[in-house]
DNA sequence: TATGATGATTAGTG
DNA sequence: CACTAATCATCATA
């Protein structure tokens, strides 16, 4: 407390304005006081500087007796003088901020995926994007639309989170922005501290509080680029095609199977049929051909039955003499012990000539063709042939050549000997 | 949960 | 461009 009236006592130098310590030296207290001055100002830092070290009431009876000093302005001047120098030097290396191409990308993105942006169109332009894709899947309307919504719901929850988000960061962002300003204007007071550098303070806060946003902006734009990938991407929406779709691809493909390559026409009428798109019938046909190939006793019972099934049909539906040598057409694939190999040869060899005359004929190729295929299913199934290399070695000489492709046919496979449904099968040896 | 089935994608080919 | 072969990613089931 002995501070205090040394605080007190007055120099007589003139205080007034901002000229700094040059004018206060002139100010006619004469040369021989600068030492004493000095001391004085020394004095002054030393409790300035030991300030910190008393309690805060004592503190802040100090602070109301600097601000009272009659030296006060005077030596606040001066701080600011060096403070300003000090800033600007600062300043001239921090100031010239790089534009942020990061936060500018992700600002596009975000107003391009509708979760910045206008509240209420936000979003169509992904949906239609969305509806367009699954559109192209064609795995069925109605689960289309179901999954359309269930991918717009889930963008708004982005949406909601990054805007709740997003203005919690900002209030946050303006109260501590507030806070601070007040503080260092508050504290402008008592030490220098001058607009400029409130200034460059609240800039630093908002670089401090936009790095946090960009961070915000970068989970979002992850979170809108893993749900488009989960609900766009055609892979991770795979579904199954059902039943009697996979019933009808599998018919034909049976039923052509010396050449199942269905042509644009058959390919539209299975898609239609089926409820598929055209390309994912020559997916199937794809897939399928390459794995009956692959491991053709695998298919070896799917052919057997498919097989059997258009033979059935076949055979009731025309009344051919072709048909004569059908073994008692087996209703499934469960009836075909009964037939015996001897048997089984004759009538390989009979389709083999069948085959042999028909395929290159002009006239009924595909439809011959067709009833080939059926019957070699029914055949090699009676034949007892259950493994692969037996089941090749009775398939290669049809269909199958040596370099593991299907001999080229000179024309794909009429769409008319497609099946009309599971179990009944069109044969147009009836023309 | 491991595993086979299956629809889609991709690189390469003629 | 249609196709094959390989591969991926998901579905379905034991």
């Amino acid at each position: 407390m002995d501070e205090q009236p040394r605080l007190m006592h007055s120099h007589g130098v003139g205080m007034a304005g901002h000229p700094g310590l040059a004018q206060h030296m002139q100010d006619g207290t004469g040369g021989t006081d600068g030492d004493g001055r000095k001391q004085d100002i020394g004095d002054i830092l030393q409790q300035i500087m030991t300030i910190t070290d008393q309690s805060l009431d004592e503190a802040q009876a100090r602070k109301h007796a600097l601000n009272c000093h009659r030296m006060k302005p005077a030596l606040f001047n001066i701080l600011c003088d060096i403070k300003e120098k000090t800033v600007l030097s600062i300043r001239g290396s921090q100031e010239e901020e790089p534009p942020d191409a990061q936060l500018m990308r992700l600002d596009n993105m975000l107003l391009a995926e509708g979760v910045s942006g206008p509240e209420k169109g936000g979003g169509s332009a992904v949906a239609a994007a969305a509806a367009a894709a699954a559109a192209g899947g064609g795995v069925g309307s109605d689960t289309n639309s179901a999954e359309h919504s269930d991918y717009r719901a889930k963008l708004t929850q982005i949406r909601g989170i990054y805007h709740t988000e997003l203005e919690k960061y900002e209030q946050a962002c303006n109260e501590f922005t507030t806070h601070v300003m007040n503080l260092l204007r508050e504290q402008s007071r008592t030490r220098p501290i001058s607009p400029k550098e409130i200034e460059r303070m609240v800039g630093i806060i908002h670089r401090k509080f936009s790095s946090i946003q960009m961070q915000l902006k970068q989970s979002t734009c992850e979170a809108v680029m893993i749900l488009r990938s989960r609900f766009l991407d055609a892979r991770r929406k795979r579904r199954n095609f059902n039943k009697q779709a996979t019933e009808i691809l599998n018919e034909y493909f049976y039923s052509h199977l010396s050449n199942p390559y269905p042509s644009e026409e058959a390919k539209e009428e299975l898609a239609k049929k089926c409820s598929i798109t055209m390309s994912q019938v020559s997916n199937w046909f794809g897939n399928k051909r390459i794995r009956y190939k692959k491991n053709i006793g695998k298919f070896q019972e799917e052919a057997n039955m498919y097989a059997a099934k258009t033979a059935v049909s076949a055979t009731s539906v025309s009344a051919h003499g072709s048909q004569a040598n059908s073994p008692s057409t087996p209703n499934s694939a469960g009836s075909a012990g009964s037939f015996n190999m001897s048997n089984s040869g004759d009538l390989f060899m009979s389709v083999q000539a069948l085959n042999g005359d028909s395929y290159q004929g002009a006239g009924v190729g595909a439809n011959v063709q067709s009833q080939v295929d059926t019957l070699r299913h029914v055949i090699s199934q009676t034949g007892g042939y259950s493994d692969s290399i037996a089941a090749s070695q009775m398939y290669s000489p049809q269909g199958i050549n040596t370099n593991g492709g299907w001999q080229d046919a000179p024309t794909p496979s009429s769409v008319n000997s497609l099946t009309e449904g599971p179990g009944s099968v069109h044969s147009d040896t009836s023309n």
